[in-house]
DNA sequence: TCAATCGGATTAGAAATTATTATCCGATAT
DNA sequence: ATATCGGATAATAATTTCTAATCCGATTGA
């Protein structure tokens, strides 16, 4: 191929000048000085080797090499120009792609997205629910939610949940004829586990039982769950009491799908995040959900419902 | 209007980056290296706010929105090349304007243009007879043939001839009843003056008689011509005796309508010279007529014919 | 007719952009 | 395993671009 563009931003001042006949609205017209366009232009010309304007004392004329230059150079910046307004409203009305951690896809967003939906129906949620890290370079991806610590350089990151963890069971369990009223009652209950296959470190039940003070409970009796929302599904057939995080059960515990038999709630080191690259995090569609994510989990803390 | 153009630098690198898939192939097309286009692109996603690559390890993608961009812009950079290569050529075979001192142009260009116009078909002269200064920036001009002392700043200069000065006549004179052999003579005929208008001041009669050591010549007698070419002509038609400049009565004395009767011959300050803008000089139609003038000059000198 | 104004050119220096070097990093490939 | 490939990054260098200040010549207009 091999073009031989000339310098282009010369080329965009030499345009400009040309349109207006005048170096000073030019200036005007790109934010700079009349003596910026003044060089540009002769960098131009020099860079052609050819005389594009003829300069009068109060009045610019094209050459006729000028003459026949300009309009191509309007053209081809318009169509830049088109070109990236396009780009833009693509981008703006294109699918939201966010990658969602699978058990707060499960449990917390994908329950609640239809709210979403409805408040901002222009735009298209495409959720990929995964539990690799979102790699923004890598993946063609708007956001992500995820657990974690908060720490994501180069990322804009908002925290949408600080976690805690606590007991949960079904209500028939609760009143089911073995007594639930306190900790040490576990000891004839099933206790559900929850594999946390990442980095994070969450109470687990041998922490929680020491936390709580009871002892003669065997901490790993039990089944294992590979997420949360199957040990979380399992504490709602009665099959045992599950350790939930609360980030997690909010809508469980509101339907009565799940009861909290007692405490304590302990509190964890990781918390759930909204994470989007810096660049991009104003960018209309991408600011509604944030700001939708960040309201919904405000309305977790206060019902209103 | 207000375009709302991304920096058009990083455009272009993106634009060579996305159709070889690859920074460093980019990099060779542009001339710089990988680094320079890392940083290009990445400036480009930041200020679109818009992802376009997706990096993998050896492998680049372009994302949703790079591809969507990627035809656009390069559909416009062709254009501009082609506007460009279109301005080129068009300037290129388009006319060679000359502006050319009016004496210059009688008395000794048109005479030899015929000959050019041989060389070199494919250029089209077009001369301008005029004594006024060429200014390129103001006028659509290529190049200037003038008198002078060669200073021209910020432009290209050769010079053509030096120029002398020496008497003429036509040979009917000279061979006339009334004896034209010594300087002496010449106090029984017409002196032919030319005024010359400009701040040139070559010898006139009353210098070159001095420089001759002749008295009893009254050196303002006789009439006077507004042009070179006048007064020579004047002198043709055997009206008297005119000083005549070098560089000027080459063909007539070639050809036999004037001869010069004695010295002494004497140098002026001045010389004739061939200008053009330096940025422009060399493109090839300025070129070759550049080279065919010199040429000429120096076949004035050594006579082949 | 003289001063004010207008618009571009010019110069020198400041600011910003752009490019480079050197190095890192994580996959392939040998 | 080691080399290589291709992109990222940090620090710095080079270049481009811009500005402020001023000049200049023609209008304008009082």
């Amino acid at each position: 191929m091999t073009r031989q563009l000339p310098p282009l931003k010369p080329l965009r001042a030499f345009e400009a000048a040309a349109r207006h006949l005048s170096f000073t609205k030019a200036a005007q017209e790109l934010n700079v000085t009349q003596a910026a366009i003044s060089h540009q232009v002769k960098t131009l010309e020099d860079s052609l080797q050819i005389q594009l304007f003829r300069r009068f004392n109060r009045r610019l004329m094209l050459t006729d090499a000028g003459q026949t230059y300009l309009p191509q150079l309007t053209e081809a910046l318009d169509q830049i120009d088109a070109a990236t307004r396009r780009l833009r409203a693509v981008d703006d009305s294109g699918d939201l792609k966010i990658s969602v951690a699978t058990s707060i896809a499960a449990k917390w967003l994908l329950p609640r997205l239809v709210r979403f939906r409805q408040k901002h129906p222009e735009i298209d949620v495409s959720v990929s629910a995964s539990d690799k890290l979102v790699d923004f370079g890598r993946d063609d991806v708007d956001m992500g939610i995820r657990y974690g610590r908060g720490t994501y350089p180069g990322l804009r990151v908002d925290k949408l949940m600080q976690d805690t963890v606590f007991p949960v069971c079904s209500p028939a369990l609760l009143q089911g004829p073995v007594p639930l009223d306190q900790p040490s009652d576990l000891k004839h209950h099933t206790l559900l586990h929850e594999e946390w296959g990442e980095q994070i470190n969450a109470p687990d039940w041998r922490a929680w039982l020491a936390a709580a003070g009871v002892t003669g409970v065997n901490a790993t009796r039990g089944p294992g769950y590979s997420h949360s929302s199957l040990s979380l599904q399992a504490a709602m057939d009665s099959q045992g009491v599950a350790l939930a995080r609360s980030s997690l059960v909010g809508l469980d515990l509101e339907a009565g799908r799940l009861v909290q038999p007692f405490g304590p709630t302990l509190p964890t080191n990781y918390a759930c995040y909204v994470v989007s690259p810096a660049a991009a995090a104003d960018r209309p569609k991408i600011k509604a959900f944030r700001d939708w994510l960040l309201e919904q989990a405000a309305e977790d803390l206060s019902p209103t419902v």
